[in-house]
DNA sequence: TGGTTTGTGCAACATTGTTGCAAATCTTTT
DNA sequence: AAAAGATTTGCAACAATGTTGCACAAACCA
């Protein structure tokens, strides 16, 4: 699905190379779901600054290597866009789903997102659709991975 | 739309009325839109403390009264729940509409929440969709009433 | 390689959310 | 209507989260 790797997409993207973003890029793309600041401050090995992990989140989601995801509790979680986004052109109208189980969010990507019929004078721009429920792997398992 | 009185929804919902609770939602009966825990701290005559206002909020959502709406940047909006949510049951698959021009959230409880089509295994419990664009007021007026 | 630009880490601070407890308020019962 | 009991409020202190300025270090470009 993310064949490139860290380096590149960082190239790709306009960002200069450098340790700790490379850690963090490879978080995301080694990571199945989306990530929150918190989750990456806790990751294991790297031990970053605080202030090292925001500024990479803002500056990856400025030149459109992340999108963040609404959610209901307080916590922005990243996700890797997808490779039509470009600083100019997000591209991230997409399904994401957040698993009340075990609590992990993933982006659906190639799940269409339905139309959505808005009363006249409004334009929409873009589109998220937020899907709660029970993912596929707590299915099988009910006695679920994480929370 | 809501016609109902503060005083009458608090019980209905088995809250005790007191004073805080009445002039915060009144409030949300006042605003056509979502309010943030920080619109409501700022809101005009009322000072209330902080710790009454999380915990006022947190109580409204759990008896059906309010519900969260996910956002992208770091603030939780609250809503006013349609009339058939209560404590057991929220039915809060709505859409909501952000505006990118005056900032407002509108709840727009009549749309229809378009069916989402899940890869095998998922199984949604709750949809919500995010809109952000132009909403109708500020499509009219060019130059917005806030932001 | 050297100079310039950009990113990092530290420190200090600002904001936001949480918890325990005593005083005030609401509800209910007499 | 008043008193007892339950709930809510506000304060204080704290914890967590996010922000800013600046010196130093690392990356980029020629």
């Amino acid at each position: 699905m993310y064949a490139k790797d860290a380096r590149s997409l960082l190239k790709e993207h306009s960002l200069s190379v450098t340790e700790g973003r490379l850690r963090i890029l490879e978080l995301f793309l080694r990571a199945n779901g989306a990530l929150s600041h918190a989750d990456i401050e806790k990751a294991g090995d790297a031990p970053f600054d605080r202030v090292t992990v925001y500024r990479t989140l803002q500056s990856f989601v400025e030149k459109g290597l992340l999108h963040p995801i609404p959610t209901s509790d307080n916590t922005v979680r990243y996700a890797l866009c997808n490779d039509t986004c470009t600083e100019a052109h997000h591209q991230d109208d997409h399904v994401h789903f957040v698993c009340n189980h075990c609590g992990k969010t993933v982006c659906l990507d190639h799940i269409a997102v339905p139309s959505v019929h808005l009363p006249t004078g409004f334009s929409p721009r873009q589109v998220q659709v937020i899907v709660n429920g029970v993912c596929d792997a707590c299915q099988r398992a009910p006695r679920g991975p994480k929370a």
